[in-house]
DNA sequence: GTCCTGGCAT
DNA sequence: ATGCCAGGAC
């Protein structure tokens, strides 16, 4: 349901789904016209229907070792269940996370998943990063704007004015303003769900890969 | 890589 | 109104 679905439109009807169907085995015993009138209002109801066809599946052959193999599981979603649920060395890398490590140039470990995923969401912005209020800034600082602009500018992108509009080049991506490093207290790297990250003086991001 | 599809930013 | 975004399927 979370897939392309904002997380505060899914929790009730999530809660609703799993009160009626509590397991894969009811869920695959539910006729689909049922599925797809509960899934009404979740948008993309391709995704209700694989839900139930994955439910199906797993109650005639069991959980395969790899998730993808379920349909409308993919890459994604397998390693978002893998790190969450089932507590796997795996790192679900989406949008957010992608920019994330893009502009810090740094491969996170599946321990900072939630924090990653928050960070892109609420201050790693696509198009307008809160860099003045980001924990990893130093990081992304540390990445050449080279690495962070396309080789060729984009001819279906507009050029547009803003912050970092260096270099007379658009920056179709919004990419985190390259300033001068400088020193930053520590700090708790992100607030949300109080997940116990904390950054130290000198390279906050180490503590975040457990590197 | 392209297409799908509903939400979202502009 | 228009175009971009984003996981998945292919």
């Amino acid at each position: 349901m979370l897939q392309q679905t904002q997380v505060e439109r899914v929790v009730p009807r999530y809660l609703d789904w799993l009160e009626r169907w509590p397991s894969a085995d009811e869920l695959a015993a539910a006729a689909v016209a049922d599925v797809i009138r509960a899934w009404q209002g979740l948008g993309y109801n391709r995704r209700g229907l694989n839900l139930h066809r994955a439910a199906q599946r797993v109650a005639t052959e069991g959980w395969p070792d790899d998730l993808t193999e379920l349909p409308g599981v993919g890459p994604y979603t397998a390693a978002a269940i893998g790190n969450f649920a089932l507590g796997l060395d795996v790192l679900p890398v989406d949008t957010n996370v992608s920019r994330v490590q893009e502009r810090t140039g740094h491969r996170f470990s599946p321990a900072a998943a939630q924090a990653l995923m928050d960070l892109g969401a609420t201050v790693c912005l696509a198009r307008i990063p809160r860099c003045g209020v980001s924990s990893i800034r130093s990081a992304a600082e540390a990445v050449p704007l080279r690495r962070l602009v396309p080789a060729t500018p984009r001819a279906d992108v507009a050029p547009r004015d803003g912050v970092g509009a260096s270099a007379g080049r658009p920056r179709p991506r919004g990419g985190p303003v390259p300033r001068p490093g400088r020193p930053r207290p520590a700090g708790p790297l992100w607030n949300e769900s109080h997940t116990a990250v904390t950054v130290s003086d000198t390279r906050p991001w180490d503590n975040v890969t457990g590197a």
